[in-house]
DNA sequence: TTACGTCTACCAACTAGTAGGTAGTTAAAT
DNA sequence: ATTTAACTACCTACTAGTTGGTAGACGTAA
């Protein structure tokens, strides 16, 4: 439960980064939250520039770390993009995470940090080629019916993924992400 | 060719905005950008909030009048959405404009000023109902072979849209937009 | 005259970031 | 065992620059 000061501080800006992007917070709001000098923030993170690159960083490596770990342990296709989709829906449901904040981060990337925008362009890249995996196991194993290739595959439901998040957000209804995504998935298991 | 003050103002607004969000651009931007003070721009609009919400009623203006034309002068449902979609696969193409500006607020609408954020829902919805008469008249004329409701259809249509316009700007890669939703709107007139 | 558009000059609040100090911890050297 | 040194986490106090916004004057055109 004991959480480190530094892990505190890119909590708070991870949420507020997901409500309102890079120029969506400061170091005093970040200060105030958490109940710390502006100046200590700066101890643990120099630059604003630094604190989102290791907040990226981190982002990062859970989502490698929880895609990497459904692969290993979900051996069918359809059930490891059931258990990513699940997940979103999940966080969605319950607002815990309710936007994807590399999706955030990428809809401003043109003045982003340039090791930030790098690190949210990775992200993008990673994302595709694991549901390209995803997608070229499906088809092999003749669970999922492609019409294209699994790379178009998978860059086509990425983006349904992120469209779907927006709308859900834009309309103030949650439920509309499952609305969205679902019929996607079922059309591939046809 | 003539401009007014404010319509230029409005410019340079919106493509501060499409570039980074509400919070990307300040008064002294525009300031620099057209050549005129500060304090004359609150002349025209007394605040930022009034400026984002006069903005935004112009872009969904042009939008209204842009979309109910193509339903006027095209009378095909298959061709009305072949101009939407070319509508966009131009301005990506051509950086005129890259990303939709109220996707762009719509990914902060948790932190933007009511009057914004409620003009910025109504173009979703707006956009929605569009794309469902357009799948629904589609459909009655077996152009288009829809599995799920026109309603539902304009959602995953929607958000096909916005995510690779996100995908098109997070991996620098303008072509990927009409490498998503090409495939999307073949499906559609099988 | 009146109204408009623009200006100079200002404001308080906020921005990221710095300088320098204090207290507590750890690890070696005496 | 005790002193020394380095390190960590935090603090107060500050800076220079930016933010959105205001007050009031100036010239110009109707």
């Amino acid at each position: 439960m004991e959480q480190s000061t530094s892990e505190k501080i890119l909590d708070i800006a991870q949420s507020r980064i997901i409500a309102g992007g890079y120029n969506g917070f400061s170091y005093a709001d970040i200060s105030d939250a958490i109940g710390i000098r502006k100046a200590s923030i700066h101890h643990h993170f120099p630059t604003k520039a630094e604190l989102v690159s290791a907040l990226v960083g981190r982002y990062t490596g859970q989502v490698k770390s929880g895609l990497g770990g459904v692969l290993e342990q979900i051996p069918q296709p359809a059930a490891q993009l059931d258990a990513y989709v699940g997940h979103w829906q999940k966080c969605i449901a319950d607002a815990s995470l309710p936007f994807c904040m590399c999706a955030m981060l990428a809809s401003e990337i043109q003045m982003l940090p340039p090791d930030v925008a790098s690190l949210v362009r990775g992200h993008f890249e990673y994302l595709a080629r694991w549901l390209e995996t995803v997608f070229d196991a499906g088809a092999r194993h003749n669970v999922f019916r492609l019409n294209a290739s699994p790379e178009a595959h998978a860059q086509i439901f990425m983006a349904s993924v992120h469209g779907a998040m927006l709308s859900a957000r834009a309309l103030d209804k949650p439920e509309l992400f499952a609305a969205v995504i679902g019929p996607q998935v079922a059309a591939l298991k046809a």
